[in-house]
DNA sequence: CATACATTGCACGTTGATTT
DNA sequence: AAATCAACGTGCAATGTATG
């Protein structure tokens, strides 16, 4: 809201003035569907040809889209406790027999939860590729063969499921777990640690092994194949530990990748919350290829050892406040080519790569499936050839395929069942793929725009919503002006006139560009937001939330981080657009001229509706808009009080739906004067500084790169400015333009170089400077 | 219906921002 | 610089749910 410090006093004080505020929403919402039907082209995230990623409707990016922010993964790796375990040399020398060498010198890396969960958001499993704006990427062999040193050659890993742990673990480690350490075909990771952790020096050679087999079963059950369950694992993989030799011959690199995509397959769709697998090699692939996240070495990278991911161990502790899904996001939105580094391994000494890695690299490039028991994946390097230093073309079709749900069946031979995924793993040395020479690639890449997912988040820009609300302030301010007050009580004569005076008198202060904002430093917005975005928990009553359930409404409408403001607005817009632009406008309900909307019964209607905001707009006759029959005369008057009490409901948990979050943004934003003192505030750096773009990267202490992402935000905003100004000369057009309208063009120009990063700078009066 | 596995709440140790 | 403590990260177990 574009406010002067008077009016934004007599909003938070005053009920007919949070009233005005709230139908500003409202209406400003219906600007925006008309943006949306306008600059349908330009704000169309794809993809545009869905040939290519068919399930986007269950994919995470369309929740996104629809204001569902589920914030980061919870992510499963138990590497922490790995190091408790001590080996004896024999045990070490079994565990290098056995293909798991390099793997066990892989230290416990801390995972950037939010910069994984920004990069499921661009996983696609249609495709088994990361769709970045510069083309597909994906994790592929060779990088499970560099980074972790795992076999990528070999046989596959696949065999028997078990039901029951007892006998096999009787079998192959000498001991059977209590029934409590157990959960079907799966033991607890304690159990092992507990009974296997050490193994005495002396102790015949059956003993040893039996160790080392409980060993590699915690190592992969915490690392490679670790579950969202967290502390169990499948006791399947036992018996192919039970010769070391043999057990060196699988291809458990191949195995690991599989289970990563399958991981990272389900986690990108909207309806999950955690991820598993091998998260380590997914950062630290991320590490490598793409300028985002990277944390500063604190060694000399010329003594990388192999296998590549220890290039990262004790990696410095990088600032990462305040980088959450939303910042990994928006600087994957914007990314750069050359942010991204298609051959990062260039870099690396290979005098240190073993022979017998090496020597199956090839296998890199190889167009097969990876198998992982059930679990069978496609690689696709066909897709990524730039990451093999070749040109991208075309690549053909995917194929649709429904993955082959999983071996519930207790000791069934998955062979059997997956055998057309084996013969094509079998074949795997003749299916190397090649680019081709002379490829153009900018056919390519008009291809990939069309049928990609372009961005995750929203890429409106808070000019843009500024001149919404102008617009609609001022759409408001005329409807009021010549509201036929027949038949209508005198109590709502009264609320058309204040809506009226309190429009006027806005915009009439914008008109004089008088603005005087307060330059006293914004206080009460709660302690700065700590580390990582919080994974999203439902609990209300846990110990560690009370602090936050007190100043609930404090939290979610200021402290928490830059971005989420301008997100929350534009997901709640956005939200509601889409109920109107996709849903063809069939399940709103529609109120009467002249009631007054309940905020408490548009937070019923909607958490009930889970769905769907329902809208009632005053502007509704005007549109030509048919009355609802269900209409309901809501004539309940609400204030500040309220609204308050509506709000701090929502703060104990009676909202359940994702985007109820919107709503309490929007009750946030009626009661809070701070918020629109904080609005103001940064209009005015805007009026001082217009060009000042850079602002929210020195804030978060990014480098140049990523600045020059909020330049490409501009762009981004520039674009929907043009949008904006499409719905201004429409609406002049009709001939109702308001006395103001000078006025409020005047403000959309000040705010068309205005970034995301401006409004970001909650709190923070330094913004000024 | 049994099973696998995802989700979630809670406990507890750790981290690191803020205060003294 | 040390102390404090809120918030975070992780492990664990109970519960929920999809699937063969």
């Amino acid at each position: 809201m574009i406010c002067c410090p008077h009016s934004a006093k007599q909003v938070s004080n005053d009920a007919g003035g949070s009233r005005i505020v709230f139908a500003f929403n409202i209406h400003f919402h219906f600007i925006l569907m008309e943006v949306e039907v306008v600059d349908l082209y330009a704000t169309n995230p794809g993809p545009i040809d869905g040939s290519v990623l068919y399930d986007q409707d269950k994919h995470v990016s369309t929740a996104i889209w629809d204001g569902q922010e589920r914030g980061a993964l919870r992510c499963h790796e138990h590497t922490s406790k790995l190091d408790q375990w001590i080996l004896t040399p024999k045990q070490i020398e079994l565990v290098h027999k056995a293909g798991f060498g390099y793997l066990r010198s892989i230290p416990a890396i801390s995972l950037d939860n939010p910069l994984i969960s920004a990069l499921v958001e661009r996983w696609r499993r249609e495709t088994n590729t990361f769709h970045l704006n510069v083309g597909e990427m994906t994790v592929t062999l060779k990088d499970v063969a560099l980074l972790l040193g795992l076999a990528i050659d070999g046989d596959p890993v696949i065999g028997l499921t078990y039901t029951a742990c007892s006998s096999v673990c009787e079998k192959y480690l000498g001991k059977a777990p209590e029934s409590s350490y157990t959960s079907g075909g799966m033991v607890k990771l304690s159990w092992l640690k507990e009974f296997f952790f050490r193994c005495p020096e002396d102790a015949p050679m059956e003993v040893i092994e039996q160790h080392t087999r409980a060993y590699l079963l915690y190592l992969v059950g915490s690392t490679i194949f670790s579950t969202t369950t967290g502390n169990k694992v499948p006791v399947m993989y036992l018996p192919l530990f039970e010769n070391f030799e043999r057990c060196g011959q699988y291809a458990w690199g191949a195995a690991a990748l599989a289970y990563l995509y399958r991981a990272l397959g389900n986690a990108s769709l909207k309806t999950q919350s955690t991820i598993s697998g091998c998260l380590t090699l997914l950062q630290c692939w991320g590490y490598f290829h793409l300028n985002i996240g990277r944390p500063k070495l604190n060694h000399d990278p010329m003594h990388d050892r192999f296998p590549f991911v220890l290039r990262w161990k004790g990696k410095q502790s990088c600032p990462t406040a305040n980088r959450d899904v939303l910042f990994y996001r928006k600087a994957l939105d914007s990314l750069k080519p050359c942010d991204v580094e298609w051959l990062p391994y260039r870099i690396m000494d290979s005098m240190v790569i073993p022979e017998h890695i090496k020597s199956t690299l090839i296998l890199g490039r190889s167009k097969t499936m990876l198998i992982c028991f059930d679990k069978a994946e496609r690689h696709v390097p066909n897709r990524c050839l730039r990451q093999y230093g070749m040109l991208q073309s075309i690549p053909e079709n995917v194929e649709h395929w429904e993955r082959k749900s999983r071996g519930v069946d207790g000791g069934v031979n998955l062979s059997g069942k997956m055998e057309s995924e084996l013969r094509v793993w079998m074949d795997r040395h003749l299916h190397i793929v090649d680019g081709d020479v002379g490829v153009d690639e900018s056919e390519y890449m008009q291809w990939y725009l069309k049928i990609t997912r372009r961005f995750i988040g929203r890429p409106i820009s808070l000019s843009s919503e500024f001149q919404r609300t102008n617009a609609g302030l001022r759409d408001i301010a005329h409807i009021a002006d010549t509201f036929a007050t027949k038949g209508l009580d005198e109590e709502q004569i009264a609320s058309i006139s204040r809506i009226r005076s309190i429009a006027h008198e806005c915009l009439g202060e914008q008109v004089g560009g008088s603005v005087i904002v307060s330059a006293v430093p914004l206080s009460g917005f709660g302690k700065k937001a700590r580390g990582k975005e919080r994974v999203r928990r439902k609990s209300n009553g846990s110990k560690r939330l009370r602090k936050d359930d007190g100043d609930g409404v404090h939290y979610n409408g200021a402290s928490e981080d830059e971005q989420p403001q301008f997100y929350g607005v534009a997901m709640e817009v956005d939200h509601l657009q889409l109920s109107h632009v996709v849903r063809e406008v069939d399940q709103e309900q529609f109120y009467p001229v002249g009631s007054e909307l309940s905020p408490v019964q548009l937070v019923h209607v909607h958490a009930d509706d889970g769905e769907n905001l329902h809208l009632c707009d005053a502007n509704m006759e005007m549109q030509g808009e048919e009355n609802n029959t269900e209409s309901d005369y809501l004539a309940t008057e609400f204030n500040n009080e309220e609204l308050k009490h509506v709000a701090g409901d929502a703060d104990n948990g009676e909202l359940k739906h994702p985007s109820d979050n919107a709503i309490k943004e929007e009750l946030n934003e009626v009661i809070h004067d701070k918020d629109i003192e904080e609005l103001d505030a940064t209009n005015r750096v805007q009026d001082a500084q217009p060009s000042d773009t850079h602002k929210e990267a020195d804030d978060l202490q990014l480098c140049n790169d990523v600045s020059d992402a909020a330049l490409e935000e501009v762009n981004h905003s520039q674009q929907f400015d043009s949008a904006d100004k499409v719905v201004c000369s429409h609406n002049t057009a009709g001939g109702t333009e308001p006395p103001s309208a000078t006025a409020a063009a005047e403000v959309t120009q000040h705010s068309s170089h205005e970034t995301h990063g401006d409004i970001a700078q909650k709190g923070d009066c330094s913004v000024a400077v």
